[in-house]
DNA sequence: TCTTCTTTTGAAAAAAAATTTCACGATTCG
DNA sequence: CGAATCGTGAAATTTTTTTTCAAAAGAAGA
């Protein structure tokens, strides 16, 4: 090859140089790649192997005698600073190594234009399936999604959203709502609050909704009396803080849809030199890293995010591998409380 | 096709499959495929985006010929938990929208033994490039790991090592620790302290050589009177602030190299009821979003992670457009002040 | 131990697929 | 208005893959 020769040009393999390379003949060879079935086990291995190895295309062997090597799956996202994707990323990429995936993470900016030029590309080319998690999308989004999906191609979605068309697996939101307001309750607090976070986001009207539900259902003993909409940041904790104190009838207990707003919340009490938890409890949401990380440290449902990896990756190794078997259409991972100094 | 049948059988393509579907003679597909140059570029379009979308096997094009679609590229690292991680891939994320490349993240747990495997599985197969980033690995790991890489492969390294094999593209850890002493130094302190990072990365070192460099040249108006050994961890942090705490010649302006010890300590501080910067002025590095969720909010040395990214894409796009182009071996992001209250 | 049958393989023939040659119409340039 | 060039398809040629056929190496049975 001469110095000027570009490098990187591709050599067309032939069944000759996986013949040479395993020392069969090319009809050995042949049979193997059209799937015959008068192959000896060794031979086959060997045959296979190699031709992956010199990248021959095996998009053209049958399905059927391809080596099952590592399947590869990609989570399609809409990446964030902050803690929380890194532990939704963390939680899936440690999953998928127990389950011996290999997981790529594509991050998109405007899911609802991009996704489906992306998801047409991604989809056969490379991926043997691929799981969104887009909280933004609404239902409609998803069934005209669905529509441009080539056949067969395995998804599943990380993102709750009402009678879901795609197989979902989530966090169960509204438990998780309704056992921040059950600790509330027998922690013997008789008025609570709440900080919503965007609504556009069905998550968050799910744990608005167990959390209301279960105020109602005990509205003997608990009363909801006050509620702020804030939109997950810390700025949005700090601004509840002040909305809450100058609030007539305040709770004595709030519960924020994330911890970064339990967290601006908190640091806002602390300037006033409220005590916590005798002045106020706070109680968290997703028990991210964070929670730990500021004084007192704040209770929070606990999401489980390899939980939701193991069963999100599972589910889809199913689908991928025995595509003629159903799924259930929805599971959700149960949420847990996660009792810390703040409530 | 039968009931049985699998639907997933994969059919051989043939340049007559993509002449059909276009409507070209099977001439000139294969003069398209096999890079002839008297070709229009239309038919050359129609007839590469038939082959895609039949998949005809690819690989098999030369590289020079292929249809400049996205590129597609890969960080390989181990991804962790915490806004580190988040802050790092989302600004890669960021400049590979706006470098018009296609970025996937491929996460592994033991570096030093997967990074072989996977790379030699992902280079070709599917990547135009990859970029490592993996803190822990040293300077004999890449040069073995060199020798295993397919020729030509391009890869770029975000890793900070001394001397490095790869061509790297990182932040100035040195300078940012210059800038870090000088910053107190124009404060008028005296006294200043550092707590380090784990000493096998590499990073860690030069932030530390580069902060002790400057007070060593100014040994006349400072002096470093305390150093603690962090492990970039918040309790770290909390551990340090009660080594300090003890110390008899404490100083007044300590240099925390990461935001999460910085948090730790100040948190430490808080609990005592430490006025900050007033009793210990506080500074952290990289300047990551939690730097403003604590009160007072935390001067850090910023890491601008989209010039990280924009810089490490475009050196990495180059290098698979020109492969013939020798690119510099190491390129530096500045690193720049970000004061707020803390300091 | 000696047939006989089956399995697995390679050489060579046959078939299929890809590339190249050649010719021809359309366009451009002088 | 020619001559040169470009882009294309039909057909010839070359390359690659599949299939046929024969033979070696066991395995099974007498």
């Amino acid at each position: 090859m001469s110095y000027f020769t570009r490098s990187t040009q591709y050599m067309k393999v032939t069944l000759q140089d996986i013949a040479s390379a395993t020392g069969y003949s090319i009809s050995t060879v042949s049979r193997v790649l059209s799937g015959s079935n008068k192959i000896s086990g060794t031979a086959r291995t060997d045959i296979i192997a190699a031709a992956q190895r010199l990248k021959y295309p095996l998009n053209r062997i049958r399905a059927s005698d391809k080596v099952q090597t590592e399947l590869n799956v990609v989570i399609i996202t809409d990446f964030h600073e902050g803690e929380f994707y890194a532990s939704y990323f963390y939680g899936f990429a440690q999953s998928a190594k127990s389950l011996n995936l290999r997981l790529s993470l594509l991050s998109l900016n405007n899911p609802r234009e991009e996704i489906k030029e992306y998801i047409g590309q991604v989809s056969d080319q490379y991926y043997d399936g691929a799981i969104l998690f887009m909280p933004e999308l609404t239902r409609e989004d998803y069934e005209t999604l669905m529509g441009d999906l080539p056949d067969q191609f395995p998804v599943i979605s990380n993102a709750l959203i009402e009678s879901p068309v795609i197989p979902t697996v989530t966090f169960d939101g509204y438990g998780g709502g309704h056992i921040a307001a059950e600790h509330f309750h027998h922690r013997g607090y008789k008025t609570l609050g709440i900080v919503k976070g965007p609504l556009h986001k069905a998550e968050t009207r799910f744990r608005y909704m167990g959390f209301k539900d279960y105020c109602q259902s005990n509205h003997t003993q608990l009363s909801l009396t006050w509620e702020y909409l804030g939109d997950f940041s810390f700025q949005s904790g700090v601004d509840a803080f002040a909305d809450w104190k100058k609030h007539p009838n305040r709770p004595r207990a709030v519960f924020l849809s994330n911890d970064l707003m339990a967290t601006g919340f908190m640091e806002a009490a602390r300037i006033e030199h409220l005590r916590i938890p005798e002045d106020v409890a706070i109680l968290g949401y997703d028990d991210l890293p964070m929670c730990v990380h500021s004084h007192p440290e704040i209770s929070s449902i606990r999401t489980d995010f390899t939980a939701l990896g193991l069963t999100t990756l599972r589910t889809l190794k199913s689908k991928i591998l025995h595509p003629e078997q159903p799924v259930g259409v929805q599971s959700l991972i149960p949420a847990s409380l996660n009792t810390r100094a703040s409530s």
